[in-house]
RNA sequence: UGGCCUAUAGUAUAAUGGUAGUACAACAGAUUUUGGUUCUGUCUGUCUUGGUUCGAAUCCAGGUAGGCCAACCA
């Protein structure tokens, strides 16, 4: 039996296209504007649009929507691709809206010849006040009834470079007192004496996004133009467009972008974090960016997990940041290696071990896996690093770690008794001193006991050393982007802290960049760009779930 | 004195005129050499008022609430 998944509103209507032959296959296509680094909700983009050809059959193409070189370069053209890629999808052709501007600029020439399109010499003041408001309607521009001939050669002379930057426009005549605003003659050429980063410098006239977007599908023989619903009343003026110039019908279709708690997905808010420097570049590890949710360590597979779950709708929205959590934790969970680490340190002494006596345990690699993924040797010895808050004088309720008199494994060796522990002046723990149990060694344990607790431990005279990164929300309010003053004044002062000096095990040391890795008990961990020989920098990419964190708050 | 879009548990999303379901979160329990994972269970929802209908989350009308539209940005 098939199992009737449910399918989204864009999902329904292409199959109901197909079904009846209005298409034999689907074509659709990802526009970005190289302007910035794309982030999580262009994911969702991606996903959606690339899904679609991948589930329907068909292709979905690359296309740079690059028409205003002004702000645009080939740095982003480059980290898009990139990001693309690794989210794993491949585009039918690399395309760029600037591959069009000559047939763009032979159809706006048709539209004067039909006395569909004028050339303005308001400036864009004048454009604006004679635009009325969205519930009043606007005036012609003196300009509106210019003859044919007359706009041919001004805009003739607009391409040729005659006129300097905002003295001329070329726009549609349509009607000034159209209810959308949109339709109120808008504004399609402008004058930008600019170096464009593919044409350089053969044009010094360029479309808006309105001449250039919807015409660029048509060309593609886009079937579906999946956008965002800002661009709902952009429809009417793009099928405006295609049925003056009788071009291919593309359809375009809108959904409702998708807002993440704690996170900014402005391309221009972005852009200041990383030049007022809030942030390590656009690929920052607490930026939803895709390359710094690469960097912090997440996995396309869990990205693309976490756009099908949220869906494809209509309605505003605000997805909880723990659901991204979740998608990636349960892909981790199933593929990191298990590793030991200690991150902040406290010295236990096994004070019947001993001295000078080292032996190996096995560990499991991943308990996930069959077979446990393998095991890996660790060396074991009488002085061990254990996590500081492992330990407590006074135990809490529930508390089943160490603590005076309480008993507890070692994570793959023994089980031991806490027998003592020393402070400094100051009232903080320098040593735990506890036996052990020689019986109870993993694989042949007889000692027949029972523990509760188990924690992880690093020998202390094969301790390796590294830098270990943990990052909190970028943000410290759930929706930073509402527009209730300074968006920056809700930056988490303490979305970073850097642990200089941690303890890894040995096989840690050769950890490569791109594995992934749970330090037991501490989270998913992966090597950072600035590491090096000498000192490996780990990313926390998440925490485990913390059930005991929840509890002791109680 | 406008046009357009939207409204289902805390969050996100199904149910396409016929039993309001799923996931995350939360809570309780079982298992566990990671307080992880896994498993079981519990809690919470159709914005509102009318209408059509044997029957409405679904169709219609009014209301309410939220969002978008007045860049030579995309």
């Amino acid at each position: 039996m098939i199992e009737e998944k449910s399918q989204n509103f864009i999902e329904e209507i292409i199959e109901e296209d197909l079904k009846n032959h209005k298409y034999t296959q689907i074509i659709t296509r990802f526009p970005p504007e190289p302007n910035g680094y794309l982030h999580i909700g262009h994911a969702s983009s991606i996903c959606l649009n690339f899904g679609l050809t991948k589930k329907f059959g068909g292709y979905t193409n690359l296309r740079f929507d690059d028409t205003n070189p002004v702000t645009e370069e080939t740095e982003y053209v480059e980290s898009i691709k990139e990001d693309v890629k690794w989210l794993g999808f491949e585009w039918g052709n690399e395309l760029y809206a600037s591959d069009y501007f000559e047939t763009l600029y032979k159809y706006a020439i048709q539209l004067i010849q039909e006395g569909l399109a004028y050339v303005d010499d308001s400036s864009s003041e004048e454009i604006a006040s004679l635009k009325g408001t969205p519930t009043e309607p606007g005036k012609n521009s003196p300009f509106r009834d210019r003859s044919v001939e007359e706009n041919l050669e001004f805009f003739t002379k607009m391409k040729a470079g005659v006129f300097p930057d905002g003295t001329k426009t070329l726009r549609a005549k349509i009607d000034m007192a159209h209810p959308n605003m949109l339709m109120r003659d808008p504004v399609l050429y402008r004058i930008k004496h600019a170096h464009h980063h593919r044409t350089g410098d053969k044009w010094c006239i360029y479309p808006m996004y309105d001449f250039a977007h919807g015409q660029s599908d048509s060309i593609e023989n886009v079937t579906h133009s999946i956008c965002t619903l800002e661009f709902v009343p952009h429809r009417e003026l793009y099928d405006w467009l295609i049925e003056k110039l009788r071009i291919f019908p593309s359809k375009q279709y809108e959904f409702a972008r998708r807002n993440l708690t704690y996170t900014i997905t402005s391309k221009r808010k972005l852009l200041q974090l990383v030049n007022e420097k809030f942030v390590d570049g656009w690929d920052d590890p607490r930026m939803t960016t895709i390359s710094g949710m690469r960097r912090r360590g997440f996995t396309p597979e869990s990205i693309r997990d976490f756009c099908e779950r949220i869906g494809v709708a209509k309605r505003e929205n605000l997805v909880d940041m723990g659901l991204l959590e979740f998608c990636v934790r349960d892909h981790l969970n199933k593929i990191a290696q298990r590793r030991m680490a200690v991150l902040d340190p406290v010295k236990l002494i096994l004070i019947n071990y001993p001295e000078g006596q080292v032996e190996e345990v096995m560990s499991e690699n991943n308990p996930e896996e069959e077979n446990a993924g393998g095991v890996r040797p660790l060396f074991f010895s009488r002085e061990l690093w254990i996590e500081r808050e492992d330990f407590m004088e006074v135990p809490a309720k529930k508390w089943f770690r160490l603590a005076p008199g309480a008993i507890v494994r070692l994570k793959s060796a023994y089980i031991v008794k806490c027998e003592g522990f020393k402070k400094d002046d100051k009232g903080n723990i320098t040593e735990v001193h506890c036996s052990y149990i020689p019986e109870s060694k993993s694989g042949s344990d007889t000692s027949g006991m029972h523990v509760k607790g188990t924690i992880h431990w690093i020998s202390v005279p094969h301790a390796g050393i590294a830098e270990v990164r943990l990052y909190d929300r970028l943000f410290n309010v759930e929706n930073p982007a509402v527009d209730d003053g300074d968006f920056r004044t809700h930056i988490n002062p303490d979305s970073l802290r850097i642990i200089k000096k941690a303890y890894i095990e040995a096989s840690l040391k050769e950890a490569t960049a791109g594995e992934k890795f749970q330090f037991i008990r501490k989270g998913y961990f992966t090597l950072d760009k600035y590491s090096t020989p000498e000192l490996p920098v780990f990313n926390r990419t998440v925490t485990l779930k913390d059930t005991w964190a929840k509890e002791s708050k109680k």
